[in-house]
DNA sequence: CAGTATCCAGCTAGATACTG
DNA sequence: CAGTATCTAGCTGGATACTG
């Protein structure tokens, strides 16, 4: 009995599958496109200024927990955990405990953390650069498609 | 009646999601970490090397649909289109209906769409330099996790 | 050829409650 | 202080079937 089209294609697709998990770029997209991770490797790799939306470059900074979950206002305790514990997992920031009490956790990026801290200005710098052409096209598309 | 700690949160918790949304890094990371951007985009933007894999510069491509569900194994119809159609609103990709029977519909990256392929890059080449230290951290962290 | 339409499984993030 | 545990609503992507 021969394969038939729908034999091929599953083929295909467990061989397209496997390609996709090994590229590392899609493995990049999938670790920073996290809802969190770009905030917090902004939080921990600007000097001073606790401003998320500032331009600057500097020394990494070390953060407590605390300080991390009070700047990103939004984030839930679950997933700021969540986050900075894969981060610490993927070697881009350090987890240091000091016994006191209540304990004190703080957080700061490495070497690598802070190389892609780096990366990610990149990005930010064409998306400041291009995202109103983006927005624009996308108003004017818009409004083509409702009012043809 | 005073203010609860609730509504507090919930009120910093609001301007929180807005900054979110108004910005523009965040904007630019919801755009391309979409499963099926980064390839169209590494298709249409490399030359004649077939090869989604390969390191490539050069003329954008025009590319047809047929062509992309082919080399793009893995896509299913739904999110190929789906995914072509919110890059043309984008302006990233243009669209080109050649009424022929049956019909000839081609896709090519704008300029804009050219110059965020260029910024993708540049991840690829990070993401090329070190995701296998992310792997390999990744991999020490589990074993010491598993093996306390 | 190049789509559209519909339905559904799986994953993710958030809310909520509890703790060493 | 810095988490852990549990439950669930909502979104995303995939399978499938149909069409100008």
């Amino acid at each position: 009995m021969a394969t038939t089209p729908a034999q091929t294609r599953a083929q295909t697709k467990a061989e397209y599958d496997a390609f996709l998990a090994a590229c590392p770029s899609r493995k990049l997209l999938d670790r920073i496109s996290d809802k969190w991770v770009a905030l917090i490797l902004a939080a921990l790799g600007s000097d001073g200024a606790h401003q998320l939306g500032a331009d600057c470059a500097g020394e990494p900074r070390s953060m407590r927990y605390s300080e991390l979950h009070r700047l990103l206002a939004g984030v839930s305790q679950k997933m700021l955990t969540q986050t900075l514990r894969s981060l610490e997992r993927d070697g881009l920031v350090t987890r240091t405990v000091v016994a006191t009490v209540p304990v004190t956790v703080s957080y700061e990026l490495t070497d690598l953390g802070l190389s892609l801290h780096q990366m990610m200005r990149g990005l930010k710098t064409w998306a400041e650069m291009n995202m109103d052409d983006v927005l624009a096209n996308r108003a004017t598309y818009d409004s083509r498609v409702a009012y043809p």
